[in-house]
RNA sequence: GGGCCGUUAGCUCAGCUGGUAGAGCAGGGGACUUUUAAUCCCAUGGUCGUAGGUUCGAGUCCUACACGGCCCA
């Protein structure tokens, strides 16, 4: 297995590669404080960024050097030439830019510091604006100034850091010396950004739920395990803030939504990760058809903002999520899909026996309705590159959700897919407590069945709704599926800045 | 849980049928006043993931384990 490298002082043969290296650049940061230079100063004040100087500099033609004095602070990452000329490369969040060192501009002892650093110093520049002969936009170094030494040498300048477990484990390095890897999370704070700011416009108010929950639910989950010691009892890490948010519904708070971490004890996969963000937004008055207009219209919103479209580049496909998106109900989209009508098929036994003989897998302990949830997953799931909402799902999967009128093993639920993958689910919420009861007791008798994914009974949440809860339209988007098809990625680790990972 | 692949210098990677471990970059010494992966010269850097086994001899073959990646459940 790749290790964090050890500590320079761990025992270890003498002069390895790497305890060279550090004791290298330590001995360089010695030389600097005997010369009166702080390897770790406290500033550098006036700082603007690479990008802001390379849009103000657009007009300057080559060979040009302008009047504007600029400070510019970053990690060293290239250096070309030297002697009594040199070029480095000065990298900072947002941008490159060369910068133009000359023993005659710079004198013998800023000249002397600027060859002695390390790729990997953080450093901090003043100088003129200009533009080199050959088109390259530099920085001509009148002031220099080490800013952090770098005691460690950084990933290959041009490679990169490529071996996936240390861009995990070591996210730094991949943020210093990948400009996708950093992309990728920018991309994903503009979505949040995106997200909070439609949902504040629209007239939600954010609201802040327990994460350590006496009784979880919400979700079809196991939870996580934790334990208070003063009050000497354990408590879950919420799988969703669902019954918390409408709690505030009922308290008449209209529209409230949560932008946090759920915690699902299951395993890892490219689009499973145990701690994940997720939106949750409830919205009184309104059914699960309107969730759906807000959905498409947010996540139209989201793209636009974080990306610059709608449309947006997934493998060799182009996903647009330009409202309106295609609408289908689940059963239909199904027997589409498979060739298997479940509406005709409405026992399990029969059911599991054509999905068997179709080639899918379905387990002798499933129900009709995690049949038909396994069609859904193995045949369609898959299938729905654009964005696509299934509509209406059995009322055995769904404890939280109203029953559709004159359809009684039905409730008014959608699902949103996109790229092959669900990223939202939502329904017209359930406020009839009587009904909740029974959905809590259909509950436990799947759990005794041996499901250990069912919702624990809540008393008092069935006491709230007994204090009346308006109709309520609800909705669950999780957000780093959704920045996966904003960056393209293909894996919920390469939006997740510090993925779970074993040891 | 199963299958396949990977783990070699700080980083990126070679290393064939078993025969004393290589390159590029980074780092060290030197040359160079417009470079763009700068260039040139010199020297340096390795418990080949871990533990066993086979063999005269293992980075290479076998077994187990660890960690990771991809696919399947």
């Amino acid at each position: 297995m790749t290790q964090p490298p050890d500590r320079p002082d761990a025992a270890r043969p003498p002069d390895s590669g790497l305890e060279r290296l550090v004791a290298e650049r330590r001995a360089k940061a010695a030389a600097f404080r005997a010369r009166g230079i702080e390897p770790f100063p406290r500033e550098f004040p006036g700082r603007v960024s690479i990008a802001s100087v390379r849009a103000a500099s657009e007009a300057l033609g080559s060979g040009e050097e302008s009047d504007t004095v600029v400070r510019v602070a970053g990690r060293l990452t290239a250096r070309r030439g030297q002697g009594k000329v040199a070029f480095l490369d000065l990298e900072d969040r947002d941008g490159r830019i060369q910068l133009w060192a000359s023993l005659e501009r710079l004198g013998g002892e800023t000249m002397d510091l600027l060859l002695t650093l390390d790729l990997g110093d953080l450093l901090g520049v003043e100088g003129r604006v200009a533009r080199t002969k050959r088109g390259e936009l530099s920085v001509v170094v009148s002031r220099a100034e080490l800013l952090a030494k770098s005691l460690r040498p950084p990933p290959d300048k041009h490679a990169g850091l490529r071996d996936p477990e240390t861009r995990y484990r070591q996210r730094y390095l991949d943020l210093m010396s990948n400009e996708d890897a950093r992309g990728a999370f920018i991309v994903r704070a503009r979505t949040i950004t995106a997200v909070r700011g439609f949902l504040d416009q629209r007239g939600f108010i954010e609201v802040e739920t327990p994460c350590l929950q006496p009784i979880y639910g919400g979700a079809a989950a196991r939870p996580f395990v934790t334990h208070h010691n003063q009050l000497d009892r354990d408590l879950y890490l919420r799988i969703a803030p669902e019954l918390y948010l409408k709690r505030c519904i009922v308290g008449g708070l209209e529209k409230v939504y949560e932008l946090g971490k759920d915690f699902r004890n299951e395993g890892v996969s490219y689009k499973h990760n145990p701690e994940f963000t997720m939106v949750e937004t409830y919205e009184a008055f309104v059914d699960y058809r309107e969730v759906a207009r807000m959905l498409e219209q947010m996540v139209a919103y989201a793209a636009v903002q974080a990306t610059g479209s709608a449309r947006v580049e997934w493998k060799e496909h182009v996903i647009d999520f330009t409202p309106p998106w295609r609408r289908m109900d689940l059963r239909t989209a199904i027997s589409e899909a498979t060739g298997i009508d479940v509406r005709i098929h409405t026992d399990a036994d029969p059911l599991r026996a054509v999905m068997r003989a179709a080639g899918y897998d379905a387990p002798e302990s499933a129900t009709w309705a995690k049949l038909l949830d396994g069609l859904l997953t193995q045949a369609l799931e898959p299938t729905l590159l654009q964005p696509t909402i299934l509509m209406d799902f059995p009322l055995d999967l769904s404890p939280f959700a109203k029953r559709t009128p004159g359809d009684p093993g039905t409730v008014e639920r959608f699902e949103a897919f996109a790229g092959g993958m669900e990223i939202a689910n939502a329904f017209t919420e359930l406020n009839d407590p009587d009904d909740q009861l029974e959905r809590f007791e259909m509950q436990q008798r799947d759990r005794a069945a041996g499901d250990d994914e069912t919702q624990p009974m809540d008393e008092d949440f069935l006491v709230a709704l007994e204090h009346g809860m308006p109709p309520t339209g609800g909705l669950g988007l999780g957000i780093d599926r959704l920045v996966m098809l904003l960056t393209g990625a293909t894996s919920i680790r390469e939006v997740v800045l510090f993925p779970a990972m074993r040891t």
